[in-house]
DNA sequence: TTGACAAGTGGAACGTCGCTCCGGTTATCT
DNA sequence: AGATAACCGGAGCGACGTTCCACTTGTCAA
């Protein structure tokens, strides 16, 4: 890649960062070229599509998230090491407004730039809810699925008001309960 | 009002109601208005604001579960009247997808055309969720805006996947068993 | 060092949207 | 029948996503 054109794309994803924490996953993309003080074509050019986009942003975040469910396996009881890693997974989605509906959306087209990402997390859940079973913590006739919808559930609520945000861990725990002996 | 306003308010809702139904709350108004071979000027006239247009399109919805809950009250266990209810919230906003990002939306600002409805319902639901709480079968430390958001949560994860919608009455079943005992 | 050219750029253009506004039409009442 | 208030359609504005292409510029071989 040319030298202009790694500056250019090292810049919109500066801008891209900053008005998706602002506005959210449906921010403006024209927005974010102006911003960049970039034309649109730039932008089309460095990234195709909004998930495109969203990807470079929201990848390594999932990546971790993953990564972050295989740690608490090895170093929390099963129903402890759930219950952190949605904790976190609801909290970590706050700043980015929009995300969790972009989550759902990205799983079901195996196209998206964001597809695997999204999906080797969502099995890094499977597993913690997997263990968390088989340990007997967690009731039998729920799946992977199951939980991901759940936890996308209260994550996209909690974005929906600031009277609701306050009580994202609550209704994390509530969640929970209802999966739990 | 005069005749042939009537008959285009009518129109209006008719095929706003169609339009709604295929593409949810955000549908195009100006779509709405080309199908009912109506002028945006006619639309905006009958309903100033597309809270307005939903009102009149939701409202009685939301009237008819309000009185549903009253009426649940008083023909069954308070643990199975909140079970039914919530069940039928969550399955009759299936057809309209955005309903339950409106409701929410709509709850936080007073002036909305629907805000009084919404609230209306919100508060049916609160009664039924005190009730159950005063017969023990459900945990203390849950309150009205808790069970208005779960509920929205698990109604707006439904509207996303053709997958998760399948699941409905497991995922409302799920949730809730965490708010009992 | 220089020249050719692929790679990169910006923004105009198109069709969409929500929303406002107004000149023309028409139902209704006297 | 005539007056008039109510009602009408759609043009116009500034936004949007997306495509396209004439122009500029970094790069590398000669």
């Amino acid at each position: 890649m040319r030298a202009d054109a790694q500056r250019n794309r090292d810049r919109l994803l500066d801008v891209a960062k900053e008005v998706v924490e602002e506005h959210g996953t449906q921010a403006s993309l024209r927005d974010i070229a102006r911003r960049a003080e970039v034309g649109m074509g730039t932008l089309y050019r460095h990234f195709p599509t909004r998930d495109a986009l969203l990807e470079a942003l929201l990848g390594r975040r999932f990546d971790r998230l993953a990564e972050r469910a295989d740690a608490l396996a090895d170093s929390r009881e099963p129903a402890e090491a759930l219950r952190v890693w949605v904790g976190e997974f609801v909290a970590g989605g706050a700043p980015y407004r929009g995300i969790n509906a972009s989550m759902i959306a990205t799983l079901q087209d195996p196209t998206s730039a964001l597809h695997a990402s999204c999906a080797a997390m969502r099995n890094a859940g499977t597993r913690l809810l997997q263990r968390a079973q088989q340990a007997g913590d967690v009731r039998n006739d729920v799946d992977g699925l199951d939980l991901f919808a759940l936890i996308n559930a209260v994550g996209w609520i909690t974005e929906q008001a600031e009277s609701i945000a306050e009580r994202r861990a609550h209704l994390v725990s509530l969640v929970l309960d209802g999966l739990t002996h």
